[in-house]
DNA sequence: ATATGTTGTGCAAACGATTGCATTCGTAAT
DNA sequence: ATTACGAATGCAATCGTTTGCACAACATAT
């Protein structure tokens, strides 16, 4: 049974103020002498002593808490980014909650009202996207926020992502550059910001390419691996099958992979492959996928950062970053010569 | 701005008392007026009320929060754990609070300080082991504790894992049966349950089968892909190298991939490999791997459901759950012909 | 002798919620 | 008229900390 600053004061007969002043008041405002000091301490370690950080909370306004919010903990990149995150908050003394929101909006709601319930001191966002209603209440509570890994350009809010129109668009370049010229893309959640930035940096290589976008293969609805398993049958099936596919995420690539082996489809010799996202396993996937690797550590120390920054100053001026995507070049996309690109093309008519 | 009852109290012209009772209690115990609660509502709708769970919870004596502390959040098995737990909690209203420990023993203890000293309502914890005095703690303080994961049989605590020996059995067993005798274990970290019980499982096997136990094929020290890749480059240099390798863990066995592919070692056909764990993305792998699969839903599922009777009834009986491992055969492990065995017992010889 | 400091400690008011025990008022039963 | 009761609400203590201010005791300077 945790004892409290009143039981110490009854037993070392000094009041409460002088215990807690001796147990956490680190500033030397108050000259305690040595003698009382020790009689607390001994007494305190004695009897078991552990700080209600409820009741301290309450008191102080302020919790040393900071809550995080993602889409999927179970998802590979966010694990890291969590990981990541908590190291750096650890450093600045502060604990964090998670919250996992399965990109879901109404779950992401009630996450955020649980998060501001608690009276955390700051929160750092990997929001689902879509809608903002409920953004907004935490900017109305006056509660220091980052988002991560999602820009809204439209949003007056802190943020740190990685360019996601860069990254998409070195990977579908690298494609083109290849030979490819049917790409499809298997997106994402519609609506969320990694998706729509991916899908736009996904076109604008075509474009620049001069490549007519084919709605047809432009497919799929979320980030699961489900998704990348029916949409590859999907485009397989169809009657002039791309050569080659970017799929939105390292999941949604996992279920491709799967669809492929099951329909005897060899990759990269019958089907190209590129993946946003670049998990500790794509290396040993077979084949080896080439990938688009975030800065995670990087990203997760800016948004620590930026957060610890905010609240220091709340009314400082709001930033955006954009952190550089990196192509990882592995075994999962064949060069096209000309003459195969022909057979293909002589073949599909 | 977050107002309080007392700022509702004001605005409306009731006490506090009344406003708290509309607001929070759900007993009918306290009849209050249709006009008032309307009254109230309304106004705390209007002001923006949020409850304070700080005050709460110190009022109270309960914080409706569960702790959590795993060994390593990035460890796909612990993202799946974590998710799952997640799942089970949020349905009895209780949230949690995730401690990564990264398999330190000194952040695993000061993971259970905070969350003592957050009073949360209950404990689940993955131990990285090896040291126990402050899991002692937990109990002196009363709160509610469950292990999970990791069983500790001279501990008297509720826990829930897999059945770990059985889980290396099957694995080595299974080996065995396919024609290998010259089998390695890469280790996770030693002292840990997850590690002396799959060794152990190892051990028995080889014992049974009458094979007999090779020390320099028992290598590894901890959990991550580093070691497994190290440790497969150290046993494919042995003047006489293992056969086959059974990983403890799936990050090992992603390293040890790495090292054969580096080394030139196809496997199944120059090595084989079975590992303990069995994540999303095992049969993607090249070449996808026999794996022991955990139950990780039912673990968490009985986790929480032992949790929440302990928190009814603390002096009930403890239990130990072992839940049973399952082998998945994939395409990572080789036959052995009698022919090429004999040879490999005439090379040994 | 008076003023001025310094050292060491305690008082009491917050922080925001909950809840057992009144209290007030009206109504119905005896 | 007295009693009893139910409905609707308020009082005040409590949970465990923190901290501005006050104060006592003693030392030093003028």
């Amino acid at each position: 049974m945790s004892s409290t600053l009143k039981d110490i004061a009854q037993k070392t007969g000094v009041s409460v103020s002088t215990v807690s002043r001796v147990l956490h008041d680190n500033t030397k405002k108050y000259k305690i002498s040595d003698e009382t000091q020790e009689k607390v301490k001994s007494v305190a370690k004695e009897m078991g002593y552990r700080i209600n950080t409820l009741a301290r909370g309450l008191r102080l306004q302020k919790t040393f808490e900071i809550g995080v919010i993602v889409p999927d903990i179970a998802n590979p990149f966010f694990s890291a980014v969590i990981k990541s995150l908590a190291g750096e908050l650890r450093k600045g003394g502060y604990n964090f909650i998670v919250y996992d929101t399965d990109e879901d909006i109404s779950i992401e709601r009630s996450a955020i009202k649980s998060l501001l319930e608690k009276r955390v001191d700051g929160l750092i966002i990997a929001s689902v996207g879509q809608e903002f209603s409920h953004i907004h209440k935490v900017r109305e509570a006056k509660i220091p926020l980052v988002m991560i890994d999602r820009c809204f350009d439209f949003l007056d809010i802190d943020s740190v992502s990685v360019d996601n129109v860069k990254g998409a668009l070195l990977a579908v370049n690298h494609l083109i550059k290849e030979g490819h010229s049917r790409i499809a893309f298997i997106q994402g959640l519609p609506g969320t910001y990694a998706n729509e930035t991916r899908l736009q940096g996904y076109k604008q290589a075509l474009d620049e390419a001069e490549i007519k976008i084919d709605e047809h293969l432009i497919v799929g609805d979320d980030f699961r691996s489900l998704n990348g398993y029916l949409e590859t049958k999907h485009l397989l099936k169809l009657t002039s099958p791309p050569t080659a596919i970017f799929t939105a995420g390292d999941l949604i690539a996992l279920g491709a992979l799967e669809a492929c082996r099951e329909n005897g489809v060899s990759i990269p010799k019958d089907l190209s492959l590129v993946t946003f996202d670049d998990p500790v396993f794509t290396s040993y996937l077979s084949p080896a996928l080439t990938a688009i690797e975030q800065p995670i550590t990087k990203m997760c120390e800016m948004a620590v950062a930026m957060l610890y920054r905010r609240m220091r100053n709340s009314d400082d001026e709001r930033r955006k970053v954009l952190l550089e995507p990196k192509l990882n070049v592995r075994n999962s996309v064949a060069r096209l010569s000309a003459l195969s690109n022909i057979t293909h093309i002589t073949k599909k008519q």
